[in-house]
DNA sequence: AATAAGAATGCAAACGTTTGCATTATTTTT
DNA sequence: AAAAATAATGCAAACGTTTGCATTCTTATT
């Protein structure tokens, strides 16, 4: 009796296990052979298919509630030779800027059927590569791309367009390809806010940021560098330091060079970060921010609004950038004839004046413009 | 003549679009047939199976190269019935812990050859039962889920578990759900940072945070309750105060605070913004931190370290998490029998000592532990 | 009542892999 | 040199859709 019992136990057990490792989720067919119909008929009606009986589809769906059915994209794509998802290669996800371009990308993305797969390159051009490939791999409807630092060649970007599959740059472009891409205006967001720090009556610049090879930081410079020479400055022969763009590279570079250097009125820097850096050295030495010397960054980091001076900095449209690319990616996907186009969105950025750079005596002659 | 050399022209033309909008991707069987072996073969060849010559798999791999394949895992999920590919539900990625919680899932996922969908709820429960579905119809591998803050019923993620989907919840998590659980150790986070808060000296506390029906703020509200019953107080009898996790929610609170209740000796805030609008609003009344009262935030965001005071605040590992959350997800995917355990695996933060609730005269008699 | 026209449904192939089993080629053993 | 053992390859079905074309069912027209 005893032994029975077990037995029960265990049979109800192994049968439950089996019954876990093989549950087959319901399929079409599953639909069709419970209502006597055939497999087409339950495909089109589940896509709404107008030649379908409206009767038809009422029962398919409800047989498809009562099977608990959820169609298999991967069959489909399969079929249909691709699939509803685009892919999108990112430097680094943890960064203010690019999660906010994602959650843009996102917004426009998924109301029009498509999901995202993510992918970081981490700044590396072999990880770019295997991004890639992957997304290849997957078949996806098309790829959305910001360059590592380290991508000087391309031939796996060209790869994934020769295939066909439609390709927008964002953020970091580079000339070499021939697609859509959407930038960030650098040249007049700096242009805009050194036009700021001249009105304020500064003179005596310094600019810092990081390396002028990168697109970013030369246009943020050519920018800076207009605005100077319409008032007869020369940006080329202020200090200029360039380095790695973290607050502790700044901030090392500070410590020594109040002690060796002559200060300027004003830091440009092109890197919120770079900025806070160079804050907090000047604060050690007991500098007082704008009064002793003022300072602005750019990107218009979280911090920038909250820190003390709140920091003058150049606000980014990283969501709108994200819906931007996305959309140009979308309008090629269904053009059906990708990367025959090549369009260059612009998108300008707003300067936020705060604190750091409000000049307590600005110059009673202020320049002219031209 | 002309003529025929404009037909020329519009014949290559037509030629490229035919050939760009029918480009097909090689395929295993393009390779077999341009060597004359069987698909069989090819297919073992290129996931280096044993039993094929090394000559062949040589020849198969030149090939391959030469016709540019690039496997379609859209055609192996079908047949193998899984992607290889882990779904990810996460609130909103522009937020510093849950965009550090993915960069950790990453780094685990993609060295054992998944890749990562994810997906936004936004907060919202709607959109959270969409994203499942999609994932379902993705035919994910596994999901990672932390719960939208409006979500109180979990029939949708019960569905993806009965369908043999492994699931792990992270940070946000609910007892309803009998699988495998990441989260922080908001109780010991708060408790540790509230003894510092007692062996600074201070005694008149105040708590602010977000509601307490959720979870993390019931833990950490828990954990400082604790400390302070361990030295006699009772937390429920000081002042509290409950609202949105927003800069502005406790900046608006505190201004008109102070004008009508009398301060605390150190403020508590289970949130860093939160903290930070505290700040904001009394350093705009002229009250020096932590001189005439202090503070602490919770979660150590970037700018806990650039504002002045410097914010004494509890680091989260939300790469560490990521990275556990994944491993666990693994495990089960692997085990080949999903969700028949059910773990808590607890990340335990640390706290961060900083200017903010530096006592400059501390209680001499600091009180003991039991 | 027969026919035409249109609406609704069904058939069957295709998408590119993987994999159990069968077959053939090669080597070893007797 | 034949048989046995092993290594290497091939066959064919399956995964769950989609879709052009063929067929059947309705309704309208004569």
């Amino acid at each position: 009796m005893q032994t029975f019992a077990l037995f029960f136990y265990i049979f109800v057990d192994i049968f439950d296990l089996i019954n876990r490792m093989t549950k087959k989720q319901a399929t079409i067919q599953d639909i069709a052979k419970a209502l006597n119909i055939s497999i087409s008929t339950v495909s089109r009606a589940m896509s709404d298919h107008p030649k379908i009986k409206k009767s038809t589809k009422d029962q398919i769906w409800d047989m498809a509630k009562k099977l608990n059915y959820q169609p298999n994209t991967i069959a489909a794509s399969l079929r249909k030779g691709k699939a509803n998802t685009v892919g999108m290669i990112v430097p680094r996800v943890n960064r203010h800027f690019f999660s906010n371009v994602i959650t843009g990308v996102e917004s426009v993305l998924n109301p029009a059927g498509y999901n995202l797969i993510i992918c970081q390159s981490e700044e590396s051009i072999e990880k770019e590569k295997i991004n890639i490939n992957t997304l290849i791999a997957s078949r996806v409807s098309g790829i959305l791309i910001s360059l590592s630092l380290e991508t000087t060649k391309y031939d796996h970007i060209k790869r994934a367009i020769k295939m066909g599959i439609p390709v927008v740059l964002y953020d970091r472009v580079c000339d070499e390809l021939d697609v859509c891409k959407v930038e960030n205006d650098d040249f007049s967001g700096s242009y805009d806010l050194t036009r700021h720090l001249i009105e304020q009556g500064y003179r005596k610049m310094m600019w810092i940021g990081g390396s002028r090879k990168f697109n970013t930081y030369t246009n943020r410079y050519q920018g800076y560098r207009k605005a100077l020479s319409e008032i007869g400055l020369e940006a080329d022969n202020m200090p200029i330091f360039e380095g790695s763009i973290s607050l502790e590279t700044s901030y090392d570079y500070f410590k020594t060079f109040i002690e060796n250097e002559q200060l300027p009125e004003v830091i440009f820097s092109a890197s919120d970060y770079m900025a806070m850096g160079a804050i907090l050295a000047l604060q050690e030495k007991g500098l007082r921010i704008p009064d002793d010397i003022a300072i602005s960054g750019y990107s218009n980091e979280p911090f920038a609004a909250l820190i003390n001076p709140k920091l003058t900095s150049v606000e980014q449209f990283s969501k709108e950038m994200g819906q931007e690319t996305a959309r140009l990616l979308l309008a090629q996907i269904q053009s059906g004839n990708p990367n025959n186009v090549s369009t260059k969105t612009m998108i300008r950025p707003r300067l936020i004046v705060r604190d750091s750079t409000q000049n307590k005596n600005p110059d009673p002659t202020p320049p002219t413009n031209d």
